[in-house]
DNA sequence: ATGAAAGCGCTAACAT
DNA sequence: ATGTTAGCGCTTTCAT
């Protein structure tokens, strides 16, 4: 780490060229181009005319010295490249992040956890003056955020981090789940069971404590609960398990499509129709719920509307404005034939 | 696109501060910190003590406007969120690519076309200032390489980019599927076919082309040959056209581990017994190969290594080094149970 | 081997 | 409303 790379001999016209053809100072041509306060509309013009002609684009480096500060931004995944990847929530929350920064000259980083990572050297990178602020998604336990609490630079997270203090902008995961299976008793199933989340995830345990409620509240009791991984392998896993603990089931609740997928595919191996025998409702919306037939009835989980808006929060962050937190976003049902 | 984000106060060591404690100038601590030659042993040390003790960290702002460099390059991916993030390749690559920096201070962006845009815009971002330079992963056409090839940033392709002059690190695709297509004779096949890749791409045509120079040598006729796309669901839509079209294949050749977890799944639907009636090999060493039964027989295609090697040569490029290109990997055969 | 000094391109007081 | 000025923290001649 210690040096960047060797010069670039190219010279690109600065603010100073832009105040000499336009025949002001370069104070005035920051001032428009920095949301043009404070100048008349006549210069204005002129200068916007000068930097079209020349081309002129601020220095970043300039800019980030003297404002302090790093005009970038990190995507936090405090996961292993290979589930980062595989799983359709992080493309479109890194995505949804972009498009917060959109507008503002930031750079937003992708930093995924290396395997054997500490959550201590996330929490160093983020004071590294290497970024201004992060968006810290998915996250187990909460190492990370003790970790992010104590670090100068804000941080928003996707989900709750248990943290009181911390940021965070989540799903109203409970009433989704509560919505999803009551769209399965709905359906006429009564002997329903469910997939959850990893326990030691907050989507996994507000997922089962909203089924468990809606449960409760029609009076039925489930057939079985048993905890996957939210990949499809562990979707299969538990579905066998299930048809073995629970062969009357006729409704499964999935706490994601990756695992609905997988639990799909078990049971019509085992020769249950859906939705005529099972019916089954999964949760996320993501593309997976299209290639399974018949086509899988999900919860949303607008990965990139909640980015976006922790990329929001963040900005807000940043400038020093107050903040609301949590976020709650809400989940809608989407009706397609598994249900 | 007008403003970084308001300043921070909180103040850190610079180079002056370590400069007094060690006693020494400024222009001696830049030495040490950039190398150490030129500085007498003794004072490096006081340097080297100083720096610690303050936690002095170089301000990447500061040393970029003098320098001119961005410090940052992009790892640019023409495709969209969906195919990134669903085809492990990608997070391996961008992976890779981390690796290649980790030694210098340079940051790494990840640059995902949008759906509706023009290659024309990647260029201007890499153009912008933004970044020093670039390394573009798995290209469909020559638009994008021809949009580069202009830019005044050096751009490393992995991949062929089919564009004279410009540096590329590339697996040995035609060698390695003869290797794959050879393996599956060796195994007694002999009423062979072939799902490739998508015909716009390099690797899909070269797979095809190792896959057609094996068959001919050994003296064989291929019993089919089938585009894929490079996705499961392409690879199962092509198994079934070759299930109708070449009912009597014992050996399959898939370009891609993913779309040969698609073929398994439909051979094995209409019965046929893997490896004893159909032996497969894929591509890729993805892993989605162990998640097949059997495990899949593929040949390696080291996204890290190639995505290191180009942040490698990128990095020559950048401090003005001559370049060999193109650099070509070999691919290695990975014997599990499907053939 | 080390220091002095200039300057990278920009913003932000502070004048006017 | 606009200009002047002083740095931000660093690298890099150029002296010594």
């Amino acid at each position: 780490m210690t040096h960047l790379l060797p010069g670039n001999e190219r010279t690109l016209p600065t603010l100073d060229d832009v105040a000499r053809v336009a025949g002001v100072s370069r104070a005035t041509v920051s001032r428009v181009v920095n949301g043009g306060r404070l100048v008349s509309a006549d210069t204005a013009e002129a200068v916007n005319r000068a930097i079209g002609e020349l081309g002129y684009q601020p220095n970043r480096a300039a800019r980030a010295l003297v404002t302090r500060r790093a005009g970038a931004v990190a995507v936090v995944v405090p996961e292993t490249d290979e589930r980062v990847f595989s799983d359709p929530f992080f493309p479109q929350a890194y995505h949804g992040a972009l498009t917060a920064f959109s507008g503002v000259d930031v750079q937003v980083l992708l930093a995924m956890a290396q395997p054997g990572e500490s959550a201590a050297r996330m929490g160093r990178y983020l004071d590294s003056g290497h970024v201004d602020g992060a968006i810290v998604l998915s996250h187990h336990g909460p190492e990370l955020a003790h970790e992010l609490a104590k670090s100068a630079h804000p941080a928003v997270f996707i989900g709750d981090p248990q943290m009181p203090g911390l940021p965070y902008v989540e799903l109203d995961q409970v009433n989704a789940a509560i919505t999803g299976t009551n769209h399965l008793i709905q359906r006429g199933a009564t002997r329903i069971a469910t997939i959850t989340g990893p326990m030691d995830m907050n989507a996994g345990m507000e997922r089962l404590r909203g089924f468990e409620s809606a449960m409760t509240a029609a009076g039925l009791v489930p057939v079985g609960v048993v905890e996957g991984d939210f990949t499809a392998r562990g979707g299969e896993l538990a579905a066998t398990r299930l048809l073995a603990e629970a062969p009357e089931l006729d409704g499964l609740f999935v706490a994601s499509d990756l695992m609905a997928f997988g639990a799909m595919r078990v049971l019509r191996r085992a020769g249950r129709r859906i939705p005529d025998e099972v019916r089954v409702v999964g949760f996320d919306n993501s593309t997976v719920a299209l290639q399974t037939s018949p086509q899988l009835t999900t919860m949303t989980n607008p990965a990139s509307e909640l980015a976006r808006m922790a990329g929001e929060m963040l900005l807000g962050l940043l400038s020093g404005a107050a903040l609301e937190s949590p976020v709650i976003l809400t989940s809608e049902l989407i009706i397609r034939n598994s249900a």
